[in-house]
DNA sequence: CCGTGTGAAATTATTCACAGCC
DNA sequence: GGCTGTGAATAATTTCACACGG
């Protein structure tokens, strides 16, 4: 099978599988078995056959997939044989963490310009991208070709924000701003939710104080005699 | 239904009703249908009758739910009536950025403590809160009674440090650390990857350039009287 | 032999559609 | 009449298990 749409789920992990051939690369690995990939990547074997074989089939049976080759074969699927020019919008806290953060320049994310609302930001510099007026965004998505965009604003100009990119170019807005925005039909979203995720594992940091208190229980009602 | 096991994909989705709700309530609003909680949340009506009744029947028929009633017993379910105490690993740029961030204390995540392994870090205090020596970690964790630990750390020391929170008796980690930690059953782990979700973006962003490239083409056969 | 590639089975998640109740 | 709550239907994803090829 070398024909076309991976499941979603399937290309969530495929950078997840590059990031772990990448790195054992660069320990001089040639070679790697599903097995081995799948406890580099955190996910059972049969998952990381299933998926690698939606690309194609690029393993050698009894062998297993040779590393380089894979990892052109993935960056190819995945489009990170292009750089890609992105946006940043917002320059506070977030954003310019994100813009220091060296992982998406890596990986052929360059960051074409930093936008804010506050002209007070304007001008600055962070991690060597310039800081541009929000009213810029038009011309600089269409000069450097933009399509991807970072959002790091506040939560209450999300929508708004994330309207103007699209309206202006922008295909994919990586949404790290907690609210939910609407995009059109076309226009590809991914959120990033910090605190959604820390509640998350408070639910089942809760269940496991809970049933610790019912095993507490069982255990004290089974010490004193008691019927379960 | 009442009683028990929410479904993983429908747990991850309660905290996004649970903010959705919140603004609403914030804005007056005090009774909402299934239909417009699914628009202010993004996702569908149905998804949100379904996640709803694994809580519980919180609704009224021919009205929709009390919004203050339900952000209580999302709360409750959630495990966010108590505040939780957190350290916070890594006080580099992502980690300050994320020290920086309200939304954590906003929900009940109490940062107690901002931990890193290098010196010159110690004795800052970033948004109010204290850097501590990585050496401190298993004496903040017991006294401040942590159960949760956001890694903010480089990829190559994530596993490490991973195994000396649990260690130290941490029970949930969020990973922000661009690396694939193990941790023991048991343990609660959730993972951040920022440039995972850029990947995924490009993919998409490709397949979209390849099919317009097809369909210009198909247009160019057509424009041309060529067959398909 | 060994490990891939893949149908088939099992599980999980989503959506439908409507009875039941306010 | 309108909206919830939920079984039943459908779809997506994961896992199993083994034929096949190097």
């Amino acid at each position: 099978m070398s024909q076309r749409q991976i499941p979603e789920a399937s290309v969530a992990r495929l950078p997840l599988y590059l990031r772990a051939l990448i790195d054992r690369a660069e320990a001089g690995v040639e070679s790697m078995s599903s097995g081995e990939l799948a406890a580099a990547a955190g996910v059972n074997s049969a998952k990381i056959r299933k998926d690698l074989s939606y690309l194609g089939s690029y393993g050698t049976r009894g062998v297993g997939y040779d590393v380089e080759y894979l990892i052109a074969q993935i960056s190819r699927e995945l489009g990170l044989t292009q750089d890609w020019s992105t946006v940043l919008v917002g320059a506070g806290n977030l954003g310019q963490a994100l813009a220091n953060y060296g992982g998406f320049a890596d990986r052929g994310f360059r960051i074409a310009a930093i936008l804010d609302a506050d002209p007070a930001k304007v001008g600055m510099t962070v991690a060597g991208v310039e800081v541009f007026h929000q009213d810029q965004a038009e011309r600089i998505i269409r000069e450097e070709d933009v399509a991807i965009a970072i959002l790091a604003v506040p939560g209450d100009a999300a929508q708004e924000v994330a309207d103007r990119l699209v309206e202006a170019g922008v295909t994919s807005i990586l949404n790290f701003a907690p609210a939910v925005i609407q995009v059109p039909e076309g226009v590809s979203l991914r959120k990033v939710d910090l605190s959604i995720e820390l509640q998350i594992l408070a639910y089942y940091e809760q269940r496991r104080l809970v049933s610790d208190d019912l095993a507490n229980g069982a255990v004290r009602r089974h010490l004193d005699g008691l019927p379960d």
